[in-house]
This record gives structure tokens, C-alpha cells and sequence, in this order.
DNA sequence: TATTGTTATACTCTATAACTATA
DNA sequence: TATAGTTATAGAGTATAACAATA
């Protein structure tokens, strides 16, 4: 934010709850920190959704696409059209599952787990480069905080 | 989150950078508010990004697309066809601006006030009652590390 | 030349819901 | 009946870029 724009950030911000302050504080940075990655993972030819789609397959293969669904907040038919796309590109494939054959189980390919390996790392210095500017303190009392709302998420659903 | 996808979410971070695990987090939060707001603003027909225009509008009547654009952090394109989807609506409205022949100064509608004077205390309260489980100090707190996040963002743009 | 706004393209993602096949 | 996955629909949002009018 240019000065001029933060300044006006903040008396805006003076006559609202906290409450307001905060979340658009926090959508503003989510906002700014997806365009980012967004830009960073062309690179790779990915999407951040589908970036997501290969650190979560990379980290627990053999999930099924219901708990993919879970993980992401998204649903099943999305997800299902995600990993279209990505096997399409060759990156993940779906395996019948020995013990449930309705589902499948997910993983990554040869190449997918290339591209994980490259990908996940170079994502993650991208982030440790933006949040790098707090703390280990900091870094605790912001999870923790975000803990606190999203189980008030939850809690009230 | 359940108790065991909290387990299984602190395991997992675990292993991870704090940068990372914060924000992951933050994305979380984020996800989830964003379709509980959804949800909420359908009974006012207005989708999020509609929602947001409302807001910007309503509290600064008379600003430019541009502006608009980047208060929103999209693009003029974009706050074009938004504009246009709000104009048919009859929500916001299009005035011509008298010192520079290009540009137009965008203004609610009647109707657009109205909704304005449901639509934002509703959201708001909706919004206080999520992020309610902070204290006016840690309200401060997580500003400060957005800011701070937020500040770098703009640093090595 | 730079800027405001418009238009057009193409694609991804999303919500929603009906559908199948298994369990 | 419930669950895993698929498919279809419809729409919104986005990036990108070319374009017109005006500054």
C-alpha cells in the first residue's frame, strides 16, 4: 500500500469495529498473497488451485478425492473437474481403491512428483519471503489467533 | 475444524515452515468467511465481489472506476463488467464527471442506499461475531502483523 | 504519450444438483 | 440409506489485451 493509500486505509478503518478492521485486513492481505503466488506458480504451469491439489496429493498419496474435497473446502464435483485437468496435464492419476470400489485413490506421477519437488519449495521461500517479516512469537500468536476464529467458524456453522 | 482435522492440521504443520503453517492458516480463514459470506449475502441477492462494490461506493460516492479498481485490487476490466452487472440491477449508476470528459463518477441508486443501509450493518454484524472471540488487544495485534505482511507485500512487489 | 473506460476472449473456479455405482 | 465419484449447468471472477476517447 502506497502511503497516501494507507493512510486513507486507516481513517477509513477509525470508524469501523475492530471486528470489520480486521477481516478486511486480512482479505486484503489473502487477496495480495493469492495474486502473488498466482503470478509465482505460472512458472510452473500451475494453478494455485491446482498447486494445492499436487502439495496435498504429494504430501498424503493414496488420498481419495472425498478427502481432497475436505482438505481444500471445496466439493466433490470441483474436485472431481480439478483432477481432470491435472491428469490431463499428466500430474496426478487416479487408482481403484482395493478395499471400496466406488473410490479412488490419488497420486502423483513421475512427473508430478518432479514437479512437486521444484514447485512446493519455491512456493514455500515465496511465502517465508512475505511472512518472513514476523516473528517466531509473532508467527505463534498469529496462528493462534486464526485458530480462535476459525473454530468460531466452526462452532456457529 | 474437528477435533481430529485440528490433530491432523497440527501434525501436518509440524513439519512446516511458521511462515508457511501461517499461512495456510490465513488462507483457511479466509476460505471459510468467504462462504459463510456468501451464504449471507444471498438473502440480498448480492454476490461477495457486488457486496464489495456496495460497500466502496457507499462510502465514498462520487469516486472513479479506477479507483474503485484499485481499492478492490482488480483490474479495470473487471470492475467494468461489475459495474455493468450492478448498473442492470439498478444499484449504482454512472455519472458522467464534469472535469475530465473520460471518466465517470459512480454513485448508488436509491435503491442502492437502501440495500447499503441492510446490507453492510448485517454483514458487519455477521463479521463481529466470527472474529468476536479476539479482545480489543489482540484485534491490535493481528492488525499490526497484517500490516506488517501487507508492507512487505508491496516491498518486493 | 498517458490515462479512463470499454469490449472481447478464454479459462479457471465455484455452487448446485442430479445421476451411477457401490457399500 | 448413505457414500464415492461423475456429470451437467450456469454463473462469476480473472487475466490479458486491444480499442476508443480524452487528457
Amino acid at each position: 500500500m502506497s502511503p497516501v493509500q494507507e493512510e486513507a486505509a486507516t481513517a477509513r478503518a477509525g470508524h469501523r469495529q475492530p471486528t470489520v478492521v480486521s477481516w478486511l485486513r486480512l482479505a486484503r492481505v489473502y487477496q495480495k498473497v493469492q495474486q502473488r503466488t498466482q503470478r509465482h506458480l505460472r512458472q510452473f504451469g500451475l494453478t494455485t488451485a491446482q498447486f494445492d491439489v499436487l502439495a496435498q496429493v504429494g504430501s498424503a498419496e493414496g488420498l481419495s478425492q472425498q478427502e481432497l474435497a475436505r482438505r481444500l473446502l471445496v466439493t466433490k464435483g470441483n474436485v472431481c473437474g480439478l483432477v481432470d485437468r491435472m491428469a490431463d496435464a499428466g500430474l496426478v492419476v487416479r487408482r481403484a481403491d482395493p478395499d471400496d470400489r466406488r473410490a479412488h485413490r490419488l497420486e502423483l506421477t513421475d512427473q508430478g512428483r518432479q514437479l512437486y519437488a521444484v514447485a512446493v519449495p519455491s512456493q514455500e521461500a515465496l511465502i517465508a519471503e512475505i511472512f518472513g517479516g514476523l516473528d517466531r512469537d509473532e508467527q505463534r500468536a498469529l496462528q493462534a489467533m486464526l485458530r480462535n476464529v476459525d473454530h468460531a467458524l466452526d462452532a456457529d456453522a
